[in-house]
DNA sequence: AAACCGGGGTG
DNA sequence: CACCCAGGTTT
């Protein structure tokens, strides 16, 4: 078994280790780089067992990346639905178009020229280079900060620039270049499976007799990090418009911020209850002056915290009887079928349960 | 360099 | 509650 020239013990071990322990996932294997790349977008700051279901989702709807270029942003959006941080879906869409408009359907086959994907930076072109292509570049994700860091016992913050560099440094040391794509996976597996980030089990570990941190004891302050995230509060009433025949209005939320691209009821952001003005306001700016307003329910009694990792939103929805609502009004049949963040969709169906 | 971007799982 | 997840883009 061939490994990295500085450190064959560890590269071996991971190597050995991932011949035994690794699952089977459903892109483990493929060498195609767009189910590659389709998995390892989905799979960004994503648990394999959250993203799993869509991977499959978009592959059956999705066969080819022709198929991605023309669908519709709202299709891909709606798809990815529940799974967060929808700028990967806009880029994903934006990705494929470029993929399949401009460069005649074939993905790029260098790490340089991955790089020009929207969406894809340095771990996902290492990723794809590597597995696809089998060229020598390392994956620095999470996982691999946290074997690394703990196996040299590095106390270097990894969300830092001389921190990036480092474990760059150190990842390509200990790779092994003759059988990247394999060696890659087999790191991030060991990081997924055994190098945990709480209370991994050291006692089964193959590599415990030479692991740094575990001979410093200090495996639970590996990897160092210095990133403070605090975490804003905002407080949301967003205002269901119901025509007479049960229709209703969404509005498609731009940049910047939250949710851009997907649809969600008239909102108003403060903290104080809207007063019936306001919230005729708010129906007049979303629907002209021909709409007039009727009787305003509040729907949920307590704020409905909705958490995000960097904001809590304090969420209070209000249902207007509304006459004169414009063309854009839909049923909620058919509201349903847009792209909304989980925070309306859970409300849509609780309105769907209780209300009709 | 720091901020921003989701939703869910876990101890 | 804090931390993390097969990170990338924007400021």
């Amino acid at each position: 078994m061939q490994a990295s020239l500085k450190h064959p013990n560890f590269t071996s071990a991971i190597l050995e280790w991932y011949r035994i322990h690794q699952r089977d996932l459903p892109w483990r294997g493929s060498r195609d780089p767009y189910a590659v790349w389709l998995s390892e977008i989905i799979m960004q700051q994503t648990r394999v067992a959250q993203g799993t279901p869509y991977y499959r989702r978009f592959l059956e709807r999705f066969p080819e990346v022709s198929d991605l270029a023309t669908a519709s942003e709202e299709e891909v959006l709606k798809l990815w639905q529940g799974l967060g941080y929808y700028s990967r879906a806009r880029n994903l869409h934006a990705a494929a178009r470029k993929v399949a408009f401009e460069w005649g359907g074939k993905f790029p086959e260098s790490y340089k020229g991955l790089l020009e994907l929207p969406g894809v930076g340095p771990y996902t072109a290492a990723a794809i280079a590597s597995i696809c292509f089998e060229l020598p570049h390392p994956v620095v994700d999470g996982n691999v900060f946290r074997v690394l860091s703990r196996y040299f016992d590095v106390d270097i913050p990894v969300d830092t620039g001389p921190g990036r560099r480092h474990f760059d440094q150190l990842a390509r040391e200990v790779m092994d270049p003759g059988q990247i794509g394999r060696y890659n996976q087999a790191l991030m597996e060991f990081g997924a499976l055994q190098c945990v980030p709480a209370n991994p089990d050291c006692a089964s570990c193959p590599l415990v007799q030479s692991c740094g941190a575990h001979a410093a004891g200090t495996i639970g302050q590996r990897p160092v990090k210095q990133g403070k995230t605090r975490i804003r509060k905002r407080y949301f009433h967003y205002v269901m418009p119901i025509g007479p025949d049960l229709q209703t209005l969404l509005i498609r939320r731009g940049g910047p911020g939250i949710w851009q691209g997907l649809y969600e009821f008239p909102l108003l952001e403060q903290e104080a209850d809207p007063t019936p003005a306001e919230i005729g306001a708010l129906i007049t700016t979303h629907c002209g002056t021909r709409t007039t307003i009727g009787t305003i329910t509040r729907f949920n009694d307590a704020p409905r915290v909705h958490k995000l990792s960097h904001q809590h939103l304090y969420t209070t929805f209000w249902l207007a009887r509304a006459e004169g609502l414009p063309e854009g009004a839909l049923p909620l049949s058919e509201a349903e079928e847009l792209p909304v963040p989980v925070l309306i969709a859970e409300f849509m169906d609780t309105v769907k349960n209780s209300y009709f």
